[in-house]
DNA sequence: AAGACGGTCAACCGCTCCTTC
DNA sequence: CGAAGGAGCGGTTGACCGTCT
């Protein structure tokens, strides 16, 4: 105790965005440890990543949601479940927390109502969920060159990771085909009747983002 | 015109997972 | 192999703003 050094608390002030944005720039993205130093705030390391993430970030869209973005929330929720970082993830721009407001203020509701088989949603916990959240937090689309992308990215390892990454959003996919039965995915053609490889075969469509949006049934 | 109520957004807190020693 | 520290995520809270009575 003694040496609390009262860390400021509450709305960030115009000036001190410019600092943390100031430090970003020159130091990157990462080491959050080391940011409120480095740009001379006097906020806690988790307060400045948020403000940059959720605002700061460059590329951040803001306002309101588009149609295909709430459709595409709503069937990644269905897959996902709460998994906010990892529906940020697919959908550019957007940061986790804003789509948890959106999605508490408006389409909870919204999906309640509609259809209220939400709570079989899949939580693959004990799995090592490690999908490289760095990548998913929307680290993809920008750079994700971040020098504290988890230090591990050799070529190799990076295969690896692919391939974890592939069992698990089979895996994931596979049981939400299962459990949710009427999931969009497997809509999609990609029931579990079809099999693993049909499945792998939309998985690695998914995981190389280009029909996504195709593979979710948006046609 | 004033007050009450509801909705939205930004930020904080605690927990869990991952990495490093 | 185990422990400690750091980073990230999701849930929750509080403040602000707009609408309704």
């Amino acid at each position: 105790m003694g040496r609390l050094q009262s860390v400021r608390k509450g709305s960030w002030t115009e000036e001190e965005d410019l600092l943390l944005k100031k430090c970003i720039e020159k130091y990157g993205e990462g080491k959050w440890r080391h940011v409120p130093a480095r740009a001379g705030l006097n906020r806690c390391r988790k307060s400045c990543r948020l403000r940059w993430l959720n605002y700061l970030r460059p590329n951040i869209k803001r306002g309101d949601f588009a149609v295909d973005e709430v459709d595409l929330i709503i069937r990644l929720h269905k897959l996902l479940g709460n998994r906010w970082s990892l529906i940020a993830g697919r959908i550019p721009g957007r940061t986790a927390n804003d789509i948890k407001n959106f999605w508490n203020s408006h389409l909870s509701k919204k999906v309640g109502t509609e259809n209220v088989s939400l709570s079989s949603t899949t939580k693959p916990m004990s799995e090592t969920l490690h999908p490289s959240s760095a990548m998913e937090t929307g680290g993809a689309e920008e750079s994700a060159q971040e020098e504290g992308c988890s230090a591990g990215s050799h070529p190799m390892e990076e295969r690896q990771q692919g391939e974890e990454q592939a069992s698990f959003w089979k895996r994931l996919l596979f049981e939400a085909g299962q459990e949710g039965g009427k999931s969009s995915v497997s809509r999609d053609g990609l029931s579990s009747e079809q099999g693993e490889d049909d499945l792998f075969v939309g998985l690695e469509r998914f995981l190389s983002d280009e029909d996504l949006w195709t593979m979710l049934g948006g046609e």
